[in-house]
DNA sequence: AATGAATGAGAGTTCATTCAT
DNA sequence: AATGAATGAACTCTCATTCAT
């Protein structure tokens, strides 16, 4: 007898429940200090269920590394490389980001760690990877785009462009770690668009 | 028997021994997974030793995220923000900045682990917090100096740019933190600048 | 609504279904690291349902030893205490007893572990020591005859020689216990005889 | 500074005292029923030192296994195989191996548990199969000369007499598991040797 | 001062069993 | 009857810390 239609979905609510409860303390308290037991009392459920769900504390912190920027990532390469005023592009690609960032904080603080022990999260690292790989490149077309138009300066290369404004956008996130989420991101959007070297009037 | 200064000075060899080691392997594993034991094999003595130089662990990480830093933040801070010339000064600034950031990859991963968790590293915290204070007023200092001047564009608050610009050296970190310290880092001298929207002719 | 008949057939197929890998499984690993999981799988059926055919662990690892025992012990015993030539009947009941255990390898090593920790599965032990009385009774008696016929040599008292007789063919079936079930058996046929000191011309 | 010799000694009698345990509660209780905590408390230690002297469950059930018989096997290889009268030293022999059997029954439950799941146990069974090749074939060099001297029938191979008489010690041992360690021993010498096929006059 | 044996709290994980579907 | 999600007791093992030598 297959599970029926309603098991099916109260299971899927559940092991979304343990994900995001496991993405708010693996972030707050790393990956050790984050016991399954910690995760299932946050998620209101057994110890013993959370193994239901993800076959050991290693696949639960890869899957809520990994799903959560699978969500992300269509809303973070949501700019065309090609548009036509590729200026004007990159200001709503930089405001969609800035917005993106500073709701997505605790989410973020799970990727600085896998960034920074990557040896030891080397699994997750190269999904990540993957992901950043696309990122930058996408953002250094749309660069370039200026560049050619004019409306960027040329002095420095398009990629080393994108990945100081991908580096600003998580230096930006990691320095305000423990500030709520506010309007103080919004003052960094003029900052950022700096870094692409604007030829301003 | 007081100890003699030969006793002493080997004692603070060994000492500094630890701590460098506790840095590396604390950077690379993180809290939990560094052990005393392994800091022990890395020194070169017995685990038992390391209680002789630290109380315990949380002591031993303590002092290898703050007794670096106070070598490194004369060097961070050596730069003068009533230079004659701002944006030179400014210049030399980033230059040394970015120098120093490459060459301490392995400390500013302990620090970024401390920001990123914050809450569990609270003591550490407050000991860099209190650091960057100095720091991104004493930049900002030199940046609203360099718009009084007219050197640069005054349309963005001089600590905003103070921080968007440490939030780049620490994103920048963080985001190369796989390669070695290398050449990369000179390319970003010049991104860095434009941080600070410098009036070009 | 009483079950059919065929329900009560397919019930009955798919309980000696697990009975059968349970005794696979039981002797090739062990009571403990047999899970009713892995005997469910190997029987085709969900680990839910063998809790409807057995109450628990304990009653299926009964069952395992008890059956097998009701099933083979007709064939161990048949053989003649009372036989005109008492000889001939060892002989015969030698080479049955080794077949026999050169066939069923997999249930005896079963069997040794019930006796080797009798203590904990004491009430499988009570079974197979109940049976195992009955059966060197009924060698010794064929023994006696065969004293008391002069075929064979008396300075053994006969129950002494049946034990002896018994014990050898599990001694034989736990030394070959890797072996596949081939001709080295018959082998020790002519050798099994002589533990009854016969009289040879 | 190294370990003082008394400390050394303390610390062998601690590891002697935790095999010696550990011997009885495999053989009892089987591998999986043994927890650490129980030998530990059966030594008399608390349960974190057994990994100072052993560093896993599995690394104490094989030295259990491996050291004794290092002790037994000189025990069990002490016959002539080249003895001037076979027959005298095979008595001898005899008699010897059912002594050291019944006294050192625990241990043979648990070697009896090895072999019972060989592959489960395979490092330790290893080793004791080993042993039994010499073991086999030295007894099987005895019943050779044995049988060109004439004292022994020679219709059964050496080697098959050899494993058979091997294999009735196990037999035996498995079979008065739960009889005290007595005199019924004694009973099974004038039986033991009937399987070599003495030329009775 | 230096060593490392001793300790036990606490972690991850397994699995028999229950029970709603 | 059949299924498999839910539970939590019990296990192995790690490691910071203490302390006798």
């Amino acid at each position: 007898m297959p599970l029926s239609g309603n098991q099916i979905e109260k299971m899927k609510v559940k092991r979304d429940k343990i994900l995001e409860q496991a993405i708010i303390l693996f972030s707050e308290h790393g990956y050790n200090d984050t016991t399954i037991s910690k995760v299932a009392k946050a998620s209101g459920i057994s110890f013993g269920s959370v193994f239901t769900y993800f076959e050991n504390k290693e696949e639960l912190f890869h899957h809520a590394v990994v799903e959560r920027l699978k969500e992300l990532s269509p809303l973070l390469l949501d700019f065309d490389p090609n548009a036509e005023d590729p200026y004007k592009e990159l200001e709503a690609m930089i405001d969609k980001h800035i917005r993106l960032f500073a709701s997505v904080g605790t989410y973020l603080r799970l990727v600085t760690q896998v960034i920074g022990q990557h040896q030891r999260f080397e699994r997750q690292f190269k999904e990540l990877d993957r992901f950043y790989y696309t990122f930058r490149y996408k953002i250094a077309d749309l660069v370039a785009k200026g560049q050619s138009s004019g409306q960027l300066r040329s002095e420095v290369d398009p990629l080393t462009s994108s990945i100081a404004y991908t580096s600003f956008l998580m230096g930006i996130r990691l320095n305000l770690a423990d500030q709520p989420e506010h309007d103080i991101w919004s003052d960094f959007a003029p900052v950022a668009i700096r870094l692409f070297g604007p030829n301003l009037p």
